[in-house]
Formats: structure tokens, sequence, C-alpha cells
RNA sequence: GCCGUUGUGGCUCAGUGGUAGAGCACUUCCUUGGUAAGGAAGAGGUCAUGAGUUCAAUUCUCAUCAACGGCUCCA
């Protein structure tokens, strides 16, 4: 007998070979038809597995994220049988299972696949699905796996096989399918009720683009019909919340394709939440002690040569113009100017910490198939600084850049985010990485203390560091779903030499300054496409390019209408009068659809009574109020950026 | 850059081997109406661009450009 200790800390006696399948059904009938898989000691198993020893065990069910992933896992097997049933020949690479969903890499040869093709798979892998076929494990030794595919001529199953441990090999089968796998895999394809195939793709094997490339299929499937429906709907409205959309409709940028790809044209609306976001950013930085410079947005070759960027981020940067035989780079940073700022004239230690910060534009070759919408673009405005100070200076400095990052979140209302200490490879030094092994290790450690003191959550990436020192990238994710890199806090030891910054130090000595680049705000570009589709549209009322809009109940309200805007405008409002002579459910109608937060309904008691019916955006009527009130509320609203 | 899909008035989208249509938006007129679409008339498109096939191309073929979904990349 063993004993199984189960989630809830209660321990049961089994004959030694018991399934999860079969704890569960000496559980409930009903449980055991929801499970999926097991997690026993930790680790995901079949649930028709057979546990011989003591363990703790937890059943897993659509529930729980290990069982989805399961599931999604045994659906990219079931649309793997399906396309080897469809398409004979065809060579599979891996399959995994997604946050929502799971895909499959496979070679299918010169053979492309279509929607209609998709259709047809979907409803092959339905038909394979009503079969209830078991999932079946087995073990196989490596030589007898690497036969079985040099038969097959499976180059991508035998190149897994490689990296295998003997003795470990697993393979899975379910109807006409097999497959190398590790598993764990659901009990059969009966639990797969609803399947959608959502796109096609290519994808490089192993994703290097030095390889051929594959084509993947990516999907995703459900225990019943409803949530997958819920799912397909879930998707229409995060479609109305793409930024691209909201950006069109809303009036806040354009693209136009005599101007270029990746260059986003600012109209109106979108200057205002510009120009909103940057004086956020120069009061915040004024009382941090930043002081604002304004460079030039090219540069000769030599400053990027001097920089070090230029062999490193060459093909990031638009090509060299050429002027009087010297070659001349768009700036793709602001930092090699900011470093010449600071050596034009000799500093003290007296004039450290010393914060230079600008709105830096920038232009970035980005690949064609890079560019998306506002979050990838090829020029940007970036909410850049630089932060010269000694090694004494620089924990306290770079806690004060992360307490900034968070009174930003705190007033756009992020509340998940992640910070990634980025690292650099040892491996790489002096080709993606400044050759100072010394230097690494003491700067990386410096950021990893810091945020350990300050308490900061945090996890490290290893290889992912700029090429003059280790990183903190800030994570963000829009209310869609979609992941954002946004912030950037980055520590440079190498530049300071390389410009030969100095500063006298107390024992009058010349000494380099460590440099921090930070970016809490990123990219006007890259914020402002995540504000539209956080907020959706729906800007608070410091941000809203239009703050107030009079709706006149008829013409006759006009001139009251307009004496009422021009108070506001004079309280600094940005308001407008709907002057058109239509009925004020469409005025209404249309106000709401443009998302300006407040509508003030004018008719015949308002005038009377110099009052204003106040209409909320999403909120409908919320009352009459008198002018003054209504002002004094909405520019305190407005001086306090309430969310 | 690579793979795939797409490209019709400002927007959303029909449609056809014989040079185009709807709704919304726009303009004008009528209407002056109390909390999410009042009515009528009108204007607007060389069907992304270039080449080819054809008596004839927006429709078929190819190329280019751009967008979209991924891959790779992202100081």
């Amino acid at each position: 007998m063993i004993n199984i200790t189960l989630p809830d800390g209660s321990v049961r006696q089994y004959e030694s070979g018991i399934t999860a399948m079969g704890i569960a059904k000496s559980i409930s009938e009903g449980l055991a038809r929801k499970v999926l898989a097991a997690k026993v000691n930790g680790e995901v198993w079949d649930a028709s597995r057979p546990v011989t020893a003591d363990a703790t065990l937890k059943l897993l069910t659509w529930d729980d994220t290990d069982g989805k992933s399961t599931f999604w896992h045994s659906s990219a097997h079931l649309m793997a049988e399906a396309v080897e049933s469809l398409f004979p020949g065809v060579k599979f690479w891996v399959g995994p299972a997604l946050d929502k969903g799971f895909y499959y890499d496979m070679d299918l040869g010169d053979r492309k696949l279509s929607e209609e093709d998709l259709v047809a798979l979907e409803k092959k892998m339905a038909e394979l699905a009503k079969q209830n076929n078991n999932y079946v494990r087995a073990e196989m030794p490596k030589a007898e796996a690497i036969a079985y595919f040099e038969e097959k001529g499976d180059e991508y199953k035998l190149d897994l096989l490689q990296n295998l441990e003997d003795g470990k090999i697993t393979f899975y089968s379910q109807g006409g399918f097999t497959d190398l796998c590790r598993g764990p895999h659901i009990p059969n394809t009966g639990f797969i009720k609803a399947m959608k195939l959502t796109n096609i793709a290519g994808a490089y094997w192993k994703g290097d683009e030095k390889n051929k490339q594959l084509t993947r299929v990516y999907g995703v499937s459900f225990p019943n019909q409803k949530e997958l429906d819920e799912y397909l709907l879930m998707l229409e409205e995060a479609k109305k919340r793409d930024h691209r959309k909201l950006g069109k409709e809303l009036g806040i940028y354009t693209m136009d394709d005599e101007v270029g790809p990746g260059l986003a044209l600012w109209m109106p609306n979108g200057t205002i939440i510009i120009e909103e976001l940057e004086r956020l950013a120069k009061e915040t930085e004024q009382a941090a002690g930043y002081k604002r410079v304004v460079t030039p947005h090219i540069a000769k070759e030599s400053l990027y040569l001097t920089s070090g960027h230029l062999p490193y981020y060459q093909d990031s940067m638009y090509p060299a113009m050429e002027m009087d035989g010297t070659k001349y780079y768009l700036k793709a940073m602001n930092c090699p100017h900011h470093h010449k700022i600071f050596a034009a004239e000799p500093k003290s230690y007296k004039d450290m910490p010393l914060r230079l910060a600008e709105y830096g534009t920038c232009y970035r070759y980005e690949q064609s198939g890079e560019l998306f919408g506002l979050m990838r673009v090829r020029c940007l405005h970036m909410n850049d600084a630089h932060i010269y100070c000694t090694k004494e200076q620089f924990a306290e400095e770079f806690k004060a850049v992360n307490e900034m990052y968070l009174k930003y979140f705190k007033i756009f209302g992020v509340e998940k985010f992640v910070m990634r200490l980025s690292l650099h490879d040892p491996a790489k030094l002096g080709q993606k990485y400044i050759d100072e092994p010394a230097l690494w290790k003491e700067t990386e450690e410096m950021v990893r203390k810091v945020l350990i003191e300050t308490g900061t959550p945090f996890i490290e990436v290893p290889d992912e560091a700029a090429f003059y020192g280790p990183k903190i990238d800030v994570q963000i994710w829009s209310i869609i779903g979609r992941e954002f890199t946004l912030a950037t806090n980055q520590v440079d030891f190498a530049q300071g030499r390389r410009f030969k910054l100095e500063f006298t130090n107390k024992d009058n000595a010349p000494e380099t300054p460590l440099i921090i680049h930070r970016a809490p705000l990123g990219t006007h570009e890259r914020f402002i496409g995540f504000l539209l589709e956080h907020y959706a549209g729906k800007f608070p009322v410091w941000l809203a390019p239009l703050q107030v809009k009079v709706l006149p109940i008829s013409d006759k309200f006009i001139p009251y209408s307009n004496e009422v805007k021009g108070k506001l405008l004079k309280a600094g409002i940005r308001v407008e009068v709907d002057e058109r002579s239509e009925k004020i459910g469409k005025k209404i109608r249309e106000a709401e659809l443009s998302r300006v937060p407040y509508m003030l309904v004018i008719g015949e008691k308002e005038m009377n009574e110099g009052h204003l019916s106040v209409r909320r955006q999403g909120k409908g009527d919320t009352g009459s109020q008198a002018v003054d009130e209504f002002i004094a509320m909405i520019v305190e609203e407005f001086a306090e950026r309430k969310a």
C-alpha cells in the first residue's frame, strides 16, 4: 500500500500501481470525468500513469493552468493526427501548448496550406476527437527510437532525439498517430469538444533565420462549444480596443505611404496627448533635479564610432548621408549627444549627479516585418535622460529612477508589471557586449543589490543586456493582453570612458562617471499605443484631447452655450460646442462615441438657471450643476490628473 | 529580412472579363427637437502602383509598394 497526500492535506491509502484516474474515481465519478492529468510530487503526469510510491497528488482539471496546457498540448497532437491523415508524408517538429492554445510546426514539403485547409483540418480533428482515442504512453530505448525515425526519414525527430537521454525516450500514440513526446497528455481525445485553427504562419526551424522555414499552424481548443464561442467573442472585443483601430477612430495618428512605413503622423488629438505627457514628465523631472537639454537629430559618423554604437547597431540605423565628404547619421539614440554636453564644461564631484533630460527624437531602421502600429516605428520620441554619477551615488540614483516608474504607474493605473534584469552572456564578450568582464560582474551585482534592497520584484534574463551594461526593462500588459517592453533603465560603465568623460573627485583626481540611461515613459509612440488600449480610448480628463462637449438642445441655445464655452476655455479646459442643427439624441450619441469625458446639455431650463445638465461618458446623465461648480470640479480633476 | 493573407470613395464592406455599388461620414435644404442615429437632395472612386495576357482588365498573370498574422530582430 502507498500513501497519497491530497492538496487538502488528507492522506489516503491505495494499492501500489494505482493511477490518478483510479484515485479520482475513488473520490467521485463526477470528478473522474473531469480529470485531465495529475500533478504527482510537483510533476505533471498522465492520469493513467501508475503511482508506485508515496506521493503528493493534485488532480488537474480544466480549471488548472497545468490542466489547460496539457489539454492544449494534446490538442496539438490531435491536430497533427488530422494533418497527417490529410497530408501524408508530413514531418513534424514540435507542438507545444501556449498561454492560450497551441501550435505545431511542420514540414509540408512544397505544399502550402490555405484557409480552406484549416477548415478541413478542423473538421477532421472533430471527427478524430469523437473516436475517443486514448493517448497511450510508451517508452523506447534510444537506439530503437533512432532506428524508427531513420526508417521514416524524419530528420526533425532525429534532431530532437540527439539531445535526449537514453532510457527516458517516450512516445505517445492516439488513434493512428504516434509522436515522440515528453507528455503528459489528457486521457483521450473525446475531451476535446471544440476547436478552432486560428492561423498559419512561417516559423524558422529552431528559431534561426538561417534555417528552413516550417509551417506553423496555431489553434485553440476547449472542452465545450460555449467556451470557444466566448473566446472568439473576446477576440472580437479585443480587436475593438486595438490601438491602431482606436488611433484612427479618435484622430490620434495616421500613417501615410508617401511619408513612409513606421513614420507616424501625429494628428491634433494625438498631439494634445503628447503635450500632456511631456508636461507630466517635465514637472516630474524638474522636481527630481533633472535639467533639460535639446540636441540635433543627426551627427557625424565619428560620434557613433566613439560611442561604440555603430559597429553594434549599424543595421538598425538609417543609412548614412554624405555631406562634404563626411558621413552623417540620423540619431538612433540620444546618449552620445548628451555625453557631449557633459563633456562641454569641466566637472567637479560637486556637479554630480548630473541629470540631463530630453524628449529626444530618434530614428531606427526597424526591419519591415517588425513594424506594428505605434508599437514598433521608425521615428520615435523618447522620454530620455542620462544620469552621470559617482559609484557612491549610483544606488540612490538607480533607486530614484525605479521610484519614478512606480509613481507613473500609479498615475496611469498600471498594476501588473514585471521588472526584467537583463544580464550579459560571458560567451559573447567582445561581440555583442563590451569586453570588460570585471565591470560587467560589478555593475550587475550593483543593480541586483538595489533591486533586492528596495524589495522590487524582478526576474533575471541572461543575454539581453545592452552592449554597454546591464539593464532593467519594465514589461507591462495592455488590457487586451498585449505585452509591452515599455520603460527601460540601463547602467552604462562603458561610454563614460569611451567619451573620456571625467569629473574631478574629492582627492583632486580625474574620475569617470557611471551613467544611467532611463526612459520611464518609454516613447510617445509605444506609450500612447499602450494608453489607447489601456483606456479603450476613454482617456481621463487630463489626457483627453477634448475634455468637454457642449450640446445645445436647439439653435436657440447656441449663444449661451458659447458663453459657457468661453468660461471653460478661460479655466484652461479643452471644450467645443456642437452647433449642428441635429437632435440632442444624435449629438449625445456622437459625443459618447467620440469618448469625450464630459457632455454638457444646455436647453431652456439650464439657460434660465445658469446651470448645466452634466453627462459623463459611459455613465449617462449625472444631473444638474451650476456652471461655476462644474468648472471648479473639472479643473480640479484636470490639475490632479485623476484617473 | 523570411513565410502566409490582404489591398474597391474618409470609414465598414458588397460586386463583376464589357471601365462600379450599399450603409455611415461629408455638403446643401427642410426640421428647432430634452439625454445614444429626424427627413430629403447632392457631391465624392483612373477599384494600391507598374507591366503582361485579351477585341476588352477593377476582375486573370507577374512584379513593386503597403497593411495584417506569425518567425527572426528590438540600443
